[in-house]
DNA sequence: ACGATATGCAATGATTCTATTGCATGTCAA
DNA sequence: TTGACATGCAATAGAATCATTGCATATCGT
């Protein structure tokens, strides 16, 4: 993993929203655009539009934090944690292992 | 911690000029901003100002992970990695720990 | 007291992020 | 085949981020 790819996925992880799609798709893992949209309205958060939505998952895609698929007409998004474990192991757990008191 | 603080603290991750200087204060705590500022040059980085720094340093601040004391007229920057540990349990580690295969 | 040092404050500019709107495209189902 | 559905693409717009420059302030050493 490069430094580009490690900044994209802490980059990734700085907006609340994101982190919410990623919450849900751990959830209930491979759920289309339009599923991530009504969840995203149901749990009575500020309603984003659809292609909020798209872009930020255009961003977890490029992180490498999420893949998708197609079957016909929907679109298919899977969670894909190996990036984040991987970066969280090569920058955050770095400093967190060690010197607990500080 | 609140939403908002997690959400600083992602934040203050967000920015590789921010993850150094975590880095090097980790390395080597209490440090002032014109050491930061020189070791951010030594280093070969692409020299950034000394405001630019500051800036870095005051969103570190409010994430909560550097703190500040002054000693005459130099500023001493502590680094507390305490909620950084706290926001890695509070989101991330509930993803990573189960499921190791996805 | 004076010059050098360490930092603050304010204004600005460029770039990136976040979210929106409107229209287009392709796929399913009746 | 036609209409409803799921999504894409493009053009904004406003806000936040990142970095810079110039000047001000306070402290230290001599």
């Amino acid at each position: 993993m490069n430094d580009e790819q490690l900044d994209q996925i802490f980059k990734a992880l700085a907006d609340p929203t994101r982190r919410r799609i990623i919450d849900r798709l751990r959830k209930q893992p491979n759920q289309s655009l339009f599923q991530i949209c009504a969840l995203s309205v149901a749990e009575g958060e500020k309603a984003v539009s659809r292609q909020a939505i798209t872009q930020h998952l255009d961003m977890l895609e490029k992180a490498g934090l999420v893949h998708v698929s197609w079957s016909g007409r929907t679109k298919i998004h899977a969670l894909d944690l190996k990036p984040l474990r991987k970066a969280a192991d090569i920058w955050l757990h770095r400093h967190l292992q060690e010197g607990k008191d500080r």
